[in-house]
RNA sequence: GCCCCCGUAGCUCAGUGGAUAGAGCAACGGCCUUCUAAUCCGUUGGUCGCGCGUUCGAAUCGCGCCGGGGGCACCA
């Protein structure tokens, strides 16, 4: 049983009792159960009397009492205890818990996976970094945080679609070309362009594959700089990123808004909506109403628009392709912009909660304990390749994914490259390849599948277990519902945890010519359901499952 | 000055208003001729930044401070 079945029971039980007149609530939406700390004080606990007496006009103690009767029927409820103010303990018979073990193996992959959000098409925009340079480490978190939360929309049957956005005109990119171009002529970076030996390397690039580039004047020769470096930098982005095991569905060039005169149809029609307002020139969007520190420009007093103005053009072009919900990931250096995001969004008449923006804390680099400015100009940026050369993907990608993303986080490239140990990726990658070699070891020895008594998974150990393991869909849903794939992380430890205290426990495969009982097969199902769920939450994070180690 | 995030064990961090606040690492001490010792067991370690408030109950919610990080363009 898992605690949201049994969380369902716990409601029928509610309204059957409203129905037969013993108490008078609003009955709740959600009925919470959760894992007591302590083991005195059942399998599970829910603080429903609590929360509802008031309502009832009871004290939460005999509103505990009229419901635990309820409760003490319930198929596979052991017993029902009501503790302190009037919390209800209760306890699972060892077999309804321990039938778990084979619901999950026969749910295989699809364990942990809902249809809370189907029918919704979300658009998940990151990393978004312009192809000036490599990605260093804040895109790779993004990249890492991004990926794992679009597996889990999909998880809950959501339709994603992983977006990239980026400009390749404008001064950033024209400071790149400059770099470029003085790079081939031999000369210093430009005083505000880039640095770096990815500079030299790309433009070396650009000559070979055009090696008459530097004999077209300045200007053009920029210009040529800025469309083959932009694609050379833009591969290389896109490489790391699916070597980095992300993929985007859509590249989407800012530069395609203003084909056709869609931006300035879309102002132009704004402006007579009353949603702009001009002043000293210019067009205004009162981004105020909707908790900004000041109006915006979107058409600035020379007729170009702003930088906004394709921040509107391109949210109506995701509604138009069908998105009922716009994902944007920013790191905390453009929090300013969530307001005018949505600001934009209802000034076009449309409902700002379609727009969605999360702000992630910064990664700071360290170096013997001490912070190490990062710099692009200067060269010096961690970018996503020397994080995977230095640990690996699957070690880079879940230190990345298990913090959260309100929270800065430190890499420390010399302490992750000299002590991979500390790293509970390899915890959580062991417990897995520990579960393989069971399962061999299992067959060598004869045990198998052929019959599963549940009431035998009764050692605390095996309770433990079960009770991970059966919070695992929750968990995953709420990592959704909170956009924070961190959480998913941090249960899968935990299921590591009290799986490698089973096994010191208890034993799958017979000792030396003991006899192959039930009691084997059974827990080889245990052990083939927390395989399944260790890979399934692994898979969630964009992690490999590894059979060996 | 205003806005956002953070402040929890020596360190790095978990912790949708619930019971005695947790994990990993670090330190110290144990368990390998039997399914993987990257595992497991034990010990040490806390005014949950400070104060006031809401609540039967606050690390969690509200207000005010203090400290750290980030941001406040007719740039993109």
């Amino acid at each position: 049983m898992t605690p949201e079945e049994l969380s369902a029971a716990i409601s029928a039980c509610l309204k059957d009792a409203v129905a037969a007149g013993e108490f008078d609530v609003e009955l709740p939406s959600e009925v919470r159960v959760e894992r007591p700390r302590s083991r005195e004080h059942g399998d599970w606990a829910t603080n429903i009397a609590l929360q509802l007496s008031k309502q009832a006009k009871m004290n939460p103690r005999e509103f505990a009492q009229l419901l635990s009767g309820r409760l003490e029927q319930l198929d596979g409820v052991k017993t029902v205890a009501i503790a302190g103010p009037g919390f209800l303990n209760i306890t699972l018979d060892a077999a309804a818990a321990g039938e778990l073990a084979r619901s999950i193996v026969d749910a295989g992959s699809g364990y942990g996976t809902s249809g809370l959000m189907a029918g919704t098409k979300i658009n998940l925009e990151f990393v978004s970094a312009n192809p000036t340079g490599p990605i260093h480490l804040g895109g790779t978190r993004w990249a890492a945080v991004g990926d794992a939360l679009a597996r889990l929309f999909q998880s809950q049957g959501a339709e994603v679609t992983r977006e990239y956005y980026f400009n390749d005109h404008g001064a950033q990119v024209e400071r790149f070309a400059r770099s470029l171009w003085a790079s081939a002529k031999g000369e210093p970076s430009p005083e505000d362009g880039y640095g770096g030996a990815y500079i030299d390397d790309i433009a070396a690039r650009v000559l070979v594959l055009d090696p008459a580039i530097l004999d077209l004047e300045q200007e053009d020769s920029v210009e040529r700089f800025r469309q083959l470096g932009v694609d050379l930098m833009f591969g290389d982005i896109k490489k790391s990123l699916h070597d980095f095991g992300v993929d985007f569905d859509v590249y989407f060039h800012e530069h395609s808004l203003f084909q056709d005169g869609f931006v300035e149809g879309l102002l132009e029609k704004l402006k007579t909506s009353g949603n702009l307002f001009l002043e000293d020139g210019a067009w205004w969007l009162r981004s105020t109403e909707f908790g900004d520190d000041k109006d915006r420009v979107v058409i600035k007093s020379d007729g170009a628009p702003a930088y906004i103005a394709g921040d509107i053009g391109y949210f109506v072009n995701k509604r138009r392709r069908g998105f009922d919900l716009n994902i944007i990931m920013l790191g905390a250096d453009h929090h300013g912009y969530v307001a005018r995001l949505k600001a934009a969004a209802a000034a076009l008449g449309d409902d700002p909660d379609t727009v969605e923006v999360l702000i992630g804390q910064m990664v700071n680099l360290m170096k013997d304990g001490v912070p190490v400015r990062m710099s692009k100009r200067a060269g010096t940026v961690v970018t996503l390749e020397d994080l995977v050369d230095a640990v690996g993907v699957d070690a880079a990608r879940y230190t990345l994914a298990r913090f959260s993303a309100d929270s800065n986080i430190d890499i420390d490239l010399d302490l992750l490259t000299r002590r991979t140990n500390d790293n509970p990726v390899f915890y959580v990658q062991y417990a897995h390849a520990r579960t393989h070699a069971v399962e061999r070891n299992a067959a060598a020895a004869g045990v198998d599948t052929s019959a599963f008594d549940a009431s035998e998974l009764s050692h605390p150990t095996e309770g433990e277990l079960l009770a991970a393991l059966g919070q695992f869909p929750g968990m995953v849903a709420q990592a959704a519902a909170f956009r924070e794939p961190h959480r998913v992380a941090r249960h899968i430890e935990v299921i590591a945890g009290t799986y490698h205290r089973w096994y010191d426990a208890c034993r799958i495969a017979p000792l030396g010519d003991e006899p192959v009982t039930d009691l084997h097969r059974t827990r080889l199902w245990l052990n083939n359901a927390t395989q399944q769920v260790l890979a399934n939450g692994l898979g969630l994070l964009g992690v490999s499952a590894p059979e060996r180690m």
